[in-house]
DNA sequence: ATGTATGCAAACCATTTGCAATGAC
DNA sequence: GTCATTGCAAATGGTTTGCATACAT
């Protein structure tokens, strides 16, 4: 899609910047990666990542892979999430829907929850003393299925 | 001070209960765990509730220490965080004043957030198809002292 | 008496590190 | 040519697991 073409050339850009500004080398490599995750990879972990990123036929270590995504949390191009497990999860941070999480505490499921009131209350806090980036919001549960299971345990 | 005792006591109480329903065991070593937490531990990782257990002189091995925090959690006892780091942080529930949570991207200080709207608007939200039992909202940002390092820096 | 919980040590697994080889500049 | 970056393999460190022993019921 046009689209997502142009999202790609503009944080390919803005990588550019980051790299050139922070005198870090610009390798194919990064820019494989980069171009993984705003093509394929809304939603992901390192191991799916590093699976994707063979199945292009562009082999990297894990170390590469961690090293890299370090530089794209710092220029904010991607944000890291820790849902109560040991993975982290990652999605795209540019032009991506902002939204909160919904984690089911029973399956472990996460959903997307966008709510604009929400955003607009949290972002406009005047907060003494901080300057505030970005935000996550999780709200913990039970999902529809799980819910209806639990009631059923029950009867 | 009465009033923590008391705290100690429905907390006693309440994990009494969940251990019975779910048909555990009532160790020794579990209910030091819970009065350990609740005396001293406001917030607190695994390894300083390991050395805090061993300065009370009740050695319990890690294993133990991990189980019973899983049972703590179950009963919502005790709330676990993990804010970007590889560590888990945890923190009483019951009766521990709600706040929010400011993280410094640079210096990874952790700073409680009070603020009765943000929680008012976030609790009353209606989700639909999802039951949510609590929530965590972490700030990510520069603290005040980060804050004026940078400033100093680009000048 | 039964079987759950404990302690210990080993295993696990995501992430990090050390180092020689590569390649961006 | 120089030195940051890569791949590899080993190390790290928080967490989990297996198993024999202890102990709550």
């Amino acid at each position: 899609m046009d689209k997502d073409n142009k999202i790609l050339e503009i944080v390919k850009q803005k990588f550019t910047e980051y790299l050139t500004a922070n005198k870090c080398r610009k390798t194919p490599e990064r820019y494989a990666i980069l171009d993984l995750i705003y093509t394929d990879q809304r939603h992901f972990d390192m191991d799916s990542l590093y699976e994707a990123m063979n199945k292009r036929n562009f082999r990297v270590s894990r170390a590469t892979l961690y090293n890299t995504m370090q530089l794209l949390l710092d220029c904010k191009l991607v944000l890291k999430h820790q849902f109560g497990q040991n993975i982290s999860f990652y999605e795209r941070a540019y032009n991506n829907d902002f939204h909160h999480h919904l984690i089911c505490t029973n399956c472990h499921e996460i959903q997307e929850y966008k709510d604009a009131e929400l955003r607009t209350v949290i972002q406009n806090k005047k907060i003494k003393r901080f300057t505030p980036s970005h935000y996550s919001l999780y709200i913990y549960g039970l999902c529809n299925a799980c819910a209806k299971k639990e009631k059923a345990k029950k009867i």
